[in-house]
DNA sequence: AACTATTCATAAGA
DNA sequence: TTCTTATGAATAGTT
């Protein structure tokens, strides 16, 4: 944030990192402690360096505490997973080799975990080129999947609609027909103006008309 | 922090609390995630606002993941999946027993298919027409990050060859001038002749104009 | 560890 | 709500 802005991405120099790590923790474990006191929030924060070191707080209680409530917050919306990703569970061989089970979890979780961090992270940090481009490739052609079924349903929609019409317009051929014949069989000058150049008359008919 | 320093106590006013609350949290977890890529740290931050509304960040991998290594590293004993470690102080063990890290992985890719269908708007079977531009629109949103994150890449790389460029066009002066001042000090015909006009020349030369 | 030059974060106001 | 702005904080590089 000084002297010639960094970028966000790993720091190579591990002395460097080291530093940073210190300063930043500090900096974060303070700003996480003003925002839980200034506005009544319960906050916990846990930070593993990369040796595996664990740094926490906790306000308004203990680590336990929060992590209670969370899994409590988190706990009841279990086991639902969307139709896109469930094909993995359910054809997946069931005695598998452990180790190369692990090998494709990992990739799996990898793209997924990448893929997350994308779309709710604003997209900083992690991804280098190829993967971006990889991921952008992908993208495109799930959105191009999405918008054939989008057209696959307007389509349908518009068929559909074309239906109605046709149906609409029988309808109305059969009321002017009736409206012509009943103008044809009552000779009384007081009924002879009815109009009949309405494109869709709202009369009762025979309901079966309208059976789509 | 700003236009007459704030005092750290509890904001009374709950518009203002309110509103540092958000802007507060949304930094709070931007410096997490900083910090966590510069420093390549594991982190788990979860915020619970006065109203009991979770908001958290997990990096590198999940919160479970985060609260399973902070009971292993504190010596908790709830639900976890391999052996517990006393000391906090301690490394990480590299590598989890296969099966353990199979459950572990597959929690992961769960707690990532959920954020997805949540992402996605969580349909869980044909999505209708309202849904697929809603996914549509979240593609388009994301494509759109990862381009700029690419551009950022890409430009990021270019200012770096420039660099790259400036370095070696002063190393080409440098070594011109040498050339020059070797053809002026040696008065022999035989060497008057060097050429000088080459962009740049493969030769050997102080190592210290190297240093990117 | 201490020091600054900068960038960052953000309280208040619009 | 979002944007702007003035100013206090955080911190990267240096000593």
């Amino acid at each position: 944030m000084v002297r010639g802005k960094i970028q966000l991405k790993r720091i190579e120099n591990p002395v460097h990192r080291q530093v940073t790590f210190c300063k930043r923790r500090t900096g974060l474990l303070k700003k996480a402690k003003e925002l839980s006191v200034l506005c009544d929030a319960e906050i916990g924060v846990v930070i593993f360096s990369p040796q595996g070191k664990l740094f926490e707080l906790a306000t308004k209680g203990t680590m336990e505490g929060v992590i209670d409530k969370y899994l409590k917050c988190t706990g009841g919306h279990r086991g639902s997973s969307s139709a896109t990703f469930t094909s993995r569970e359910q054809f997946q061989p069931p005695n598998l080799d452990p180790k190369d089970e692990v090998n494709v979890l990992k990739k799996e979780v990898e793209m997924l975990q990448k893929g997350i961090s994308y779309m709710f992270g604003g997209g900083d940090g992690a991804m280098n080129l190829e993967e971006l481009l990889l991921l952008e490739k992908h993208l495109e052609y799930w959105i191009s999947q999405i918008r054939s079924a989008k057209m696959e349903i307007m389509l349908q929609e518009i068929q559909s609609l074309r239906n109605k019409e046709g149906v609409l317009e029988n309808a109305n051929k059969y009321l002017l027909d009736k409206i012509e014949e009943n103008n044809n069989s009552i000779l009384d000058a007081n009924f002879a103006t009815v109009e009949t150049n309405y494109s869709y008359i709202p009369l009762a008919m025979p309901s079966e008309i309208f059976q789509f």
